[in-house]
DNA sequence: AAAACTAATTAACACCGTTAACTTATCCAA
DNA sequence: TTGGATAAGTTAACGGTGTTAATTAGTTTT
């Protein structure tokens, strides 16, 4: 009786082929530029067949942003062997702007849009993913702290500001507030490497002075 | 020969009824859920009138943030009168969280959203109120430093930190993420006041404490 | 063989931003 | 004063959108 299971498996399959060509879309002309339709026509199935694996347009975002944590945190889990806490921590730091500026897509539907993070909490439990993520950053944190850096800060609340700093910073580069809002010419003259870079490190050295 | 001038009020007059109806719905229900047509019907004319006084809908978006920073502008110029330069610096940031949080759908066009801020910089002349805008901060920081703040710092680096870092706590908090990816719970013991007040003074902790 | 279930489709609804063509009113010069 | 230009606003239409209801075709079960 292999029968249903093949059958339930082709089932599986075109649900993943419609995710896979929503995140083709998604990224090549971003998501509100993808329709139904052109998902449809990618996977060449009518767009109401769409319908009957997903029960909108958000379940599709929904389910992408669930992929994205996963990618991030696959990406983040290589961190785990930098010994020194403050040196993971920078580390971390800096690899958080590199998704950012890489996953441009998935970033918006991780932490900026508001439209997948409602189906996060619709079932009020405890949304996984979201808390893994953010744990690692807090870990890291409280290794710092035992490691004599920060002293005196409640954990939650600087993890809370480091991260508010870095996601502000990748927004704000991601829709160009930082290169062109300022100033497009040589505002600190002979700098050389991105602002956004220049900032991040700005940043880190602002951590280390903390007394 | 008064009636020429008359009518060009009239049209004057238009196209600011048609930028106050905009604002009105915008707010209501935001950007991309209200259509020229919800604009034509507020100012009853037919939708096609608007294309007389506006290219296009991000035209609108555009004078709307245009308005946007003027009013922050106005809210601003308030602190002026804070003389010592650190004390202002803090007040700037509460009065952005604040602005932020009460004018929401003015802050995603001023600072979130891409496609204003393409209209701000087609023509390569300076940008007149982002400059302003940004030269507020930037001067108080420079005057922090004059009064033993934050040696060493280059102040454009500092400048961009503590505005990128203002900036995430804003958009984090706006789109949930503050309240519901970390902890619905009583994560941080006691925390009475809202979440983004508490990480906002953990960072002025932070800016006190660099030596 | 008939009935029930399943997967996918077509047709349709009510919108959207925008353009072209048309109407109506006003003005100005001959 | 009349005729043509000019201006302001409208209607109709195009090609798109997300989504739902009704329908077909194919398979499974009774």
């Amino acid at each position: 009786m292999g029968i249903k299971e093949r059958k339930s498996r082709a089932k599986e399959d075109l649900k993943k082929a419609i995710l896979d060509a929503a995140k083709r879309l998604f990224s090549e002309k971003g998501f509100t530029a993808t329709s139904m339709r052109n998902i449809a026509e990618l996977i060449e199935f009518s767009p109401t067949t769409i319908y009957l694996y997903y029960k909108d347009k958000n379940e599709i975002l929904f389910a992408l942003h669930q992929e994205g944590f996963r990618l991030m945190q696959d990406k983040f889990s290589a961190l785990q062997h930098v010994e020194e806490p403050f040196e993971r921590l920078k580390a971390m730091g800096r690899m958080y702007l590199e998704f950012a500026e890489q996953n441009r897509d998935y970033y918006d539907l991780m932490f900026v849009m508001e439209e997948p993070v409602e189906l996060c909490f619709k079932s009020d439990s405890e949304w996984e993913e979201g808390m893994t993520t953010y744990g690692g950053l807090y870990q890291t944190i409280l290794a710092c702290q035992q490691s004599g850096y920060f002293k005196g800060f409640e954990p939650h609340g600087l993890s809370l500001t480091i991260w508010s700093m870095v996601h502000g910073l990748c927004t704000l580069s991601a829709t160009k507030r930082l290169e062109h809002m300022v100033d497009k010419k040589d505002m600190i003259p002979g700098l050389v490497i991105p602002k956004r870079t220049y900032v991040f490190e700005t940043f880190v050295k602002m951590l280390e002075r903390i007394n």
